[in-house]
DNA sequence: GGCACCTAGTACCTATTGGAAACCAACCTA
DNA sequence: TAGGTTGGTTTCCAATAGGTACTAGGTGCC
């Protein structure tokens, strides 16, 4: 990346309206990437491949999703012109600098499951028996 | 976390449809929610001062947010009966432990902006020298 | 020749999201 | 009694997202 200088480096906020770190943020907030990224961490994988293991996605949305990934520079797409053509995903070093903190959200996800839900239940009953007050 | 059967641990799929672990992803890829996660990982807040300090988010969806993360277990809700009165958010231990993740994110998206922002003028630049094609 | 496969692009339509603003409740102050 | 403050809820409406389905193109298979 080589030196460069530090002008403006403190200005950086997520909180801010404007600021661009946002724009990734809301990137990465998403179901769908985030699911794509962390497959894509293991191996490059096909497009209908990624179609059927990521269940529920529609060809629609996983085309965007990974057009926008790849906008953004995190994934790359290669087309190898076989019969019928082949279309590789794969990660760009960008893109595997970010897998690593994206795997820990699902490593998260899985390991913290049965408290969310417990926590859930919890949080309905007490709805439910405050549900005459509304 | 004590003893705990085995039965079923290794079933929890992310990419599986109807995995309960896809519900914690859906929860967590949200902008604001991440947002909110990562303002409270330093001091509890009130929430109009999240409302003040989150630029852009109504008041409307900070609520929405707010009741879900609470749901989920992941912050606490406090009620001070001050006038007027007093609404803390705070982290919950659950919290805690994602919310390292979470700061991970962020951090990354303040790190690597640059590095996005040049792919995305590359991606585009690519595309507008094959507008004719379309 | 027709059909299937792979990777899309695009159009149409609907469902959900989200913003703006009004309303609410409690209570203090002027 | 009017007005202000905190922390919401609710309603209305517009924008966006997303699903379905049709099209396409190149090629091997039967």
């Amino acid at each position: 990346m080589g030196v460069r200088p530090e002008t403006e480096m403190t200005t950086y906020d997520v909180y801010a309206k404007n600021c661009p770190t946002r724009l990734v943020l809301d990137r990465l907030a998403d179901k769908w990437a985030l699911l794509v990224l962390n497959r894509l961490r293991e191996e490059p994988v096909r497009f209908n491949q990624l179609r059927r293991d990521i269940e529920g996605v529609s060809q629609k949305v996983l085309t965007q999703t990974l057009r926008n990934l790849e906008r953004d520079g995190l994934i790359r797409r290669q087309i190898f012109p076989t019969v019928p053509v082949t279309v590789e995903y794969s990660l760009t070093p960008l893109g595997q600098t970010l897998t690593r903190t994206v795997a820990a959200l699902a490593h998260w996800a899985e390991e913290n499951i049965d408290a969310v839900l417990t926590a859930q239940q919890t949080f309905d009953a007490s709805r439910a028996s405050h549900a005459h007050l509304r």
